[in-house]
DNA sequence: CCTTACGCCATTTTT
DNA sequence: TGGCGTAAGG
């Protein structure tokens, strides 16, 4: 493409951007301000105007969904070369250069990336052998201090051991480490860390990749922690051609450590920076925007900007005060029933909310109400155990050091290993100093293994039998043959159960992931990158815009996708911004920040909506109204407000005013006020629960719960 | 070694 | 509320 047409239709700061050539660059983009474009076309540019090779350039993202999709648009504009620049995740390009450069810090290849349920299993282990008290350290804790440590990049060496507890995290964090290495594996804080440690303990290999990667871009800089910083700039280390794009009031990852001064200080961190501020947006109705602005003002700690738009004024922001969760979720589906009459479509319409326990009520209203809709997050895929089980034997394959894998694939299916003989095996490989499978393969020599010396051996055979089979086979083709060789399928065959069944039908869905990554790579996919694959991948990756269903998510998923309709849910205090944050100005500040996030995803209407009361971790709970929505000044809301309020009112008189319950039996007549004039023909229960069967002269047969139906004896 | 039942626990966001 | 770990029984 002619590198001039590429500055078409980019406003004056864009295109400042885009031209930019050498040298340190951060560009502040506020949200909707066509961010990625600006990447994007910078990229192109990079390659048609000044003639860099698509080799020589770098951009990094923190989402699977952010890498495909630039490398999409990248491709619509500079061709085919756009397969040779690299456009990665932090995780996966870590990943792949450890995978050819890790035997420098003693990774052996086919190293097994452990997820969060791996760690913590991992992390039980290593916590029974330091026999630590489990109250005071928990795994959770523990786990927590050494990602903490990690994504700041201090070694187990460099932790303090300065009080009683830091001595035991220290401690924990060096065997848990060992066991780690033990088993070929790293966790996902690791792939950045280890990256950092390889290229800080070998210049020449640091070099060669400075070499490469002549041009670094980094979106969403402000979600990076220290440890991706310095990785960053290691690399631009020589040559200063970094270019970060973020946004400091979207930082919404401290709790992840991201750190929000690394984008504060850039211009510190590196001098002669260029700053570029993208300003306007072209995302938002202007009432939209000027409610987000309002509320991201009360905001302290940030870069002063001020974000504008040309768009219309359009509709106000609703604020609705809803009796309960449930009713919360009902107001949003009639809000939706009606916009489907005026022609919006169903996928764009978004519902977000803090946490993902909340989509259950909607869920449920929506099921009832008979409307499309898909809930990203909650449970992961991957996460299911029969997802889980399969995927321990194929790491098994990759990695027979791979402990995690090993203690769940030995007794999967049940074949009566337990402990103890685990704890035999586990002997006689220290003692042996080889991995899990030649150990086993010698099961022979496994003092007191017993009886259960046949049903090893017989796993042994079958674990060597798939590492051979591995060879010029295609993935799904592996999994086929683990399902049949360990009779994984037939035993969910024979159970039929519903629960076995809804297992099967996961299975299926994971076969054909396996198919499409096999048709993908040509058939030639190698089991280490299938697994690298799927072990990066988040559930919000699978989100796509071609099925018309409304989207159910929590705000963090939000981030990067915009929707004509949104609705944010639950604006209490306690909820959003989180009780954790109540008592803690800068998370407090973060809560807002989140809060920003939420409502500048919405293009044309923004609703959001508040309960007084909320059934929370098994009890009803009554939340005062967020300060968020209390920050929006009256004129862009207050008449929604007061509307719904009266309406609400105007319930609470009907409910709790309403005369006491009518006594009926058989044969009464009563009015209704919808259904008109009837004659009660049943009445079933007592009390409250009491359900009347009425014969109503206008529609016929009707069931009403005698509490709520207001039903008057004449 | 496995299953079941019970009681206790915590309760966000995720690459 | 429900998920999980423990303890007891099969």
């Amino acid at each position: 493409m002619n590198s001039e047409l590429l500055l078409k239709n980019l406003n004056p700061e864009q295109q400042k951007a885009v031209q930019h050539h050498s040298g340190p660059l951060l560009i502040i983009a506020g949200a909707g301000s066509g961010k990625t474009r600006v990447i994007t076309h910078r990229i192109a540019y990079l390659i048609d105007h000044y003639r860099v090779k698509p080799m020589n350039i770098l951009a990094v993202t923190f989402t699977n969904k952010a890498a495909s999709q630039m490398q999409e648009r990248v491709a619509d504009l500079v061709g085919p070369v756009a397969d040779f620049i690299t456009i990665s995740t932090f995780h996966s390009f870590c990943a792949r250069l450890l995978r050819i450069e890790g035997e420098h810090i003693g990774l052996k290849r086919g190293f097994t990336i452990y997820d969060a349920t791996d760690s913590e299993n991992l992390a039980k282990k290593v916590l029974s052998e330091l026999n630590l008290d489990p109250k005071r350290f928990s795994e959770k804790m523990m786990l927590s201090a050494v990602s903490a440590s990690k994504n700041n990049l201090i070694l187990p060496e460099d932790y303090p051991e300065d009080s009683f507890s830091e001595e035991k995290i220290k401690q924990f964090y060096a065997s848990y480490q060992k066991k780690l290495k033990e088993s070929n594996a790293v966790d996902f804080d690791d792939l950045i860390m280890q990256t950092v440690v390889l290229f800080k303990r070998h210049p020449n290999i640091l070099e060669k990749y400075q070499k490469r990667f002549q041009y670094i871009l980094v979106d969403e800089y402000q979600d990076t922690n220290h440890t991706q910083y310095i990785l960053v700039a290691l690399l631009a280390a020589s040559h200063k051609n970094i270019c970060v794009v973020g946004d400091d009031d979207q930082s919404i990852y401290s709790w992840r450590n991201a750190d929000i001064r690394n984008i504060l200080e850039f211009e510190k961190d590196f001098p002669n920076t260029t700053t570029i501020k993208l300003e306007q947006n072209y995302r938002s109705t202007s009432s939209i925007l000027e409610a987000a602005n309002n509320i991201i003002a009360h905001n302290l700690n940030r870069k002063a900007k001020s974000l504008w738009t040309e768009n219309p004024k359009g509709e106000k922001i609703q604020v609705y005060q809803a009796d309960s969760e449930r009713d919360e979720a009902q107001f949003i589906t009639n809000e939706i029933n009606q916009l489907i009459k005026k022609g919006v479509r169903l996928k764009d319409i978004a519902v977000l909310y803090r946490m993902n326990s909340q989509s259950r009520v909607l869920e449920e209203v929506f099921l009832n109400n008979k409307l499309p809709h898909i809930i990203y997050g909650g449970i992961r895929f991957y996460d299911r155990a029969e997802i889980k089980d399969t995927l321990a034997y194929l790491r098994l394959i990759a990695n027979p050091y791979d402990t995690i894998s090993f203690n769940r694939a030995i007794n999967t299916p049940k074949r009566g290993i337990g402990p103890v003989t685990i704890a035999k095996i586990e002997d006689a490989k220290e003692n042996f100093g080889v991995n899990y499978l030649d150990t086993l393969l010698r099961a022979t020599s496994i003092p007191n293994l017993g009886s259960k010396l046949k049903v090893i051996s017989e796993f042994a055979r079958l674990w060597y039998y798939f590492t051979t089979y591995q060879e010029g086979h295609t993935i799904t083709e592996i999994v086929e043959s683990i399902w049949d060789k360990t009779e994984y399928m037939k035993i969910l065959e024979n159970e039929g159960t519903d629960e076995a069944l809804a297992r099967i039908d996961n299975l299926k869905e994971f076969l054909s992931v396996t198919k499409s990554y096999d048709e993908r790579t040509d058939n030639m996919g190698s089991l280490n990158g299938f697994l690298e694959e799927i072990s990066l991948i988040t559930d919000i990756d699978r989100y796509s815009d071609t099925s018309d269903a409304i989207s159910l998510m929590t705000v963090h998923s939000a981030k990067g996708l915009e929707f004509p309709v949104v609705f944010v849910t639950g604006l209490e205090e306690g909820l959003f911004p989180s009780s954790r944050a109540l008592y803690d100005e800068s998370q407090i500040e973060e809560e807002r920040r989140l809060c920003y996030v939420a409502i500048t995803r919405a293009m044309k209407l923004c609703y959001l909506s508040y309960a007084e009361t909320r059934f929370l971790w098994g009890q009803t709970s009554y939340n005062r109204i967020s300060r968020f929505i209390e920050e929006l000044p009256e004129e862009i809301n207050n008449l929604s407000r007061k509307a719904a309020r009266v309406t609400k009112s105007a319930n609470q008189v009907a409910t709790s005013f309403s005369s006491p319950l009518p006594e009926l039996r058989s044969g009464d007549k009563v009015l209704h006020g919808k259904f008109g004039k009837g004659i009660v023909i049943e009445v079933k229960g007592a009390g409250k629960s009491q359900e009347v069967t009425v014969v109503f002269d206008g529609c016929g047969l009707k069931k009403l719960m005698l509490e709520y139906a207001k039903l008057t004896k004449i």
